[in-house]
DNA sequence: TTTACTTTCAAACAAGCGTTTGATATGTTG
DNA sequence: CAACATATCAAACGCTTGTTTGAAAGTAAA
């Protein structure tokens, strides 16, 4: 039956995606090894080539924002005071970024992204960065209004977006400092809450 | 004479360490390659492996920390409020890590190493980043007291270092957000003043 | 000059990478 | 059944990587 064919070839496809995903977002797009995703995959060397076209298509698929579009409009429309809902969304950011149980991982493939670009840097950032700054540039515009210039407020959401990214990034660093340092979610709260706080004192202070 | 064939020698070494220095610090690690740093040194291939083993022993000694280093022992003993000397530390700092004319790229090899570790990350972790950790820890502690735990006080240094490593790490999606964004001194001592506000205005919160 | 040692060099090596190929198996269609 | 299209596979290709090699060049001491 052609549902069958199309089944076991849509099949293949997807556990070739589902471990891109994995092997991406632990090793980066250079790290990763089309031989390793295709052996957690259960498929052949060729796979990859044959479904996507090449490594590049790969990761170009693999990637999808729709968690990070979903945090943002689900945000948006939450019936809190702007304060809160920074709170929220740093809270809900940072359990997407450092949750190992967290499903998706496609948060930390775009963070590891930050650092390390790949052919793929034009469409993440048009398509998830961009939106998600001026997501956070209304939301701090709420908050400080406009005796932050334009300038001003970027570089406000630049700073909470650098002290959210850094747990991630500089992770095998602080694991050396702090070699208890264990990202559960009562820590990852934690660290959100230490975030949401400090940046919060820091947009109420221009006020 | 026994100095000039040294001398040559030395002379190799040194143009070896400086073109590692400058691949190493403009691709990282992985993107740095052997035979791009003998070309820039006018050196032979098998060079490196000659004169420093592998690319690895190469990388571990063209790490140098005394910029850093100096920095922080300037710092210390100026004569000025925390405050100051925080502001004056972010100014430095910034500098170290955005300037394009500073001689020394030291800086720039260590905060990449943040986002893709190397084999000389516990070098690095205990020579350079713990002791400026430290540093940090304790010019904190001079501005909130032990008002703030020991916990609060070094996520507080996260924070701080969070936002400063974010203009360097997420250059290139920053320059896509901004297409204008050019890190000269003015640009450079304006984050680095913002940095600085952002930050005591969130500490001084806390007293 | 001869001898011994150090430094440089072109060339090759071994391993890993993404990708391609041609055969084989599998399922569909006339 | 025969002819065809699709999917999988082992194997190999072409390329780049860090590294090694053995000869040549250069220098210092006898």
């Amino acid at each position: 039956m052609a549902e069958q064919i199309a089944s076991t070839c849509e099949q293949t496809r997807a556990r070739l995606l589902e471990a891109a995903r994995e092997v991406f977002s632990q090793c980066g797009f250079q790290g990763a090894t089309v031989r390793e995703i295709c052996r957690r995959a259960d498929a052949n060397v060729a796979a990859v080539n044959y479904h996507f076209g090449s490594k590049d298509d790969l990761f170009s698929e693999a990637l999808n924002f729709n968690q990070l579009k979903a945090l943002q409009t689900e945000n948006a429309t939450a019936d809190k005071c702007p304060e809160k809902r920074l709170r929220l969304f740093v809270h809900d950011f940072m359990l997407m970024l450092l949750d190992e149980k967290n499903a998706s991982r496609q948060c930390r493939m775009m963070a590891r992204e930050l650092a390390d670009p790949t052919p793929a840097l034009d469409k993440i950032v048009t398509e998830a960065i961009a939106p998600l700054h001026e997501f956070l540039g209304r939301l701090v515009f709420e908050i400080v209004g406009d005796r932050a210039g334009e300038t001003e407020r970027r570089r406000c959401v630049y700073s909470l977006l650098g002290q959210c990214v850094f747990y991630r990034n500089s992770y095998p660093v602080l694991q050396r400092l702090t070699p208890e340092l264990r990202y559960d979610r009562k820590e990852i709260e934690a660290i959100a809450g230490h975030i949401a706080d400090f940046s919060l004192a820091a947009l109420l202070a221009k006020k």
